[in-house]
DNA sequence: GCCCAGGTGAAGC
DNA sequence: GCTTCACATGGG
């Protein structure tokens, strides 16, 4: 090619990086679409198929059709957050600089607000591994076929909201939703007729927008507030699961029983102004450390509770 | 078989 | 305000 013609769309692109953990990031409960392939990592960002890995510097992306402007990419992996500032926001206490330790370079991905709401409706009371398979079958049988490579097996985008809208509850029941597939149904047809405008969500502050997610059956605190942390990045939003109870519990609050409103005034204040950063760093320490799962919440918790 | 999972909403106290 | 329970299902 000439240096006079103008730069033609590309398949593949590389992003220097700094400070990035794809394994954790792409593996700590955000988002549930992405397969580990070998060295790399393939998944679906909105109508896209793509094939993902990561060196100490450099991202390198491979997508199935030429891509022109690499927007859309930068946004989903937040390039352009430096962690070293958000980090350094953190409490300096010992929870946090052991998960910080464990997990340096998980980042916040910055997903659309229909998937991320949607995957978080069915992720009530499952586990992660449940969840993408819910997912899966989700976009198996009613997302649009995606390009892939030749030769690649067939991969699916989300399912749109009016499709899902115009699904028997049956049909979501089919793909192991079980009581959420009512609310999954409800909302996609919420979303679909413009009872709730998703897009006008991102010009509100996180109480409007929350207040907003609150009219949907099964939206409560936590599942809101996943969607505000994850597909609006509303940093002040701490979703609490029982993953990060746990973290709270033992690791801030030991011999102690707190009850959840105490909780979450403690986590509104105490984690500064990238509380859902450090929320997920919790999370994902918990989860992978060794010994996360022993000792359930309530377990030991002595008889003296904190005055509220 | 049993316990539990990135919950929510309603009922009872 | 807090606790308990039903809601379905399957992984480990």
């Amino acid at each position: 090619m000439t240096s006079a013609e103008p730069t033609p769309p590309e398949s593949v692109a590389a992003f220097p990086i700094r400070d990035y953990d794809l394994e954790a990031t792409l593996t700590s409960g955000q988002a549930f679409r992405w397969q580990r392939l070998d060295r790399g990592w393939e998944g679906v960002i909105g109508a896209r198929w793509l094939r993902v890995s990561a060196t100490a510097d450099t991202l390198c992306v491979q997508t199935a059709e030429p891509v022109s402007d690499w927007q859309w990419l930068i946004d989903y992996f937040q390039l352009h957050v430096e962690l070293d500032r958000v980090l350094a926001t953190f409490p300096d206490d010992p929870p946090m600089r052991a998960a910080v330790a464990a997990c340096r370079g998980l980042r916040l991905l910055r997903q659309d607000p229909w998937e991320c709401l949607a995957s978080f409706l069915c992720s009530s009371s499952k586990q992660i591994v449940q969840i993408r398979q819910i997912i899966a079958l989700l976009c198996e049988r009613y997302g649009e076929a995606l390009v892939v490579p030749p030769g690649h097996t067939p991969v699916s985008a989300f399912p749109t909201a009016a499709r899902l809208a115009a699904c028997t509850e049956d049909e979501l029941w089919e793909c192991k939703l079980g009581f959420r597939a009512r609310n999954l149904s409800f909302a996609a047809q919420m979303v679909a007729d413009g009872r709730i405008d998703l897009e006008r969500l991102r010009r509100l502050d996180c109480a409007a927008a929350r207040h907003q997610l609150f009219r949907l059956c099964g939206v409560g605190r936590k599942i809101s507030d996943c969607v505000l942390l994850f597909a609006y990045g509303f940093q002040e939003a701490f979703p609490i699961d029982v993953w990060v109870r746990r973290a709270l519990h033992q690791l801030y609050f030991p011999r102690r029983h707190l009850t959840a409103r105490p909780l979450e005034k403690f986590t509104l204040t105490h984690f500064g102004p990238h509380a859902g950063y450090a929320q997920q760093y919790l999370f994902h320490y918990m989860r992978t450390k060794r010994g996360g799962r022993t000792a359930p919440p309530s377990a030991g918790a002595a008889p003296d509770r904190l005055r509220t």
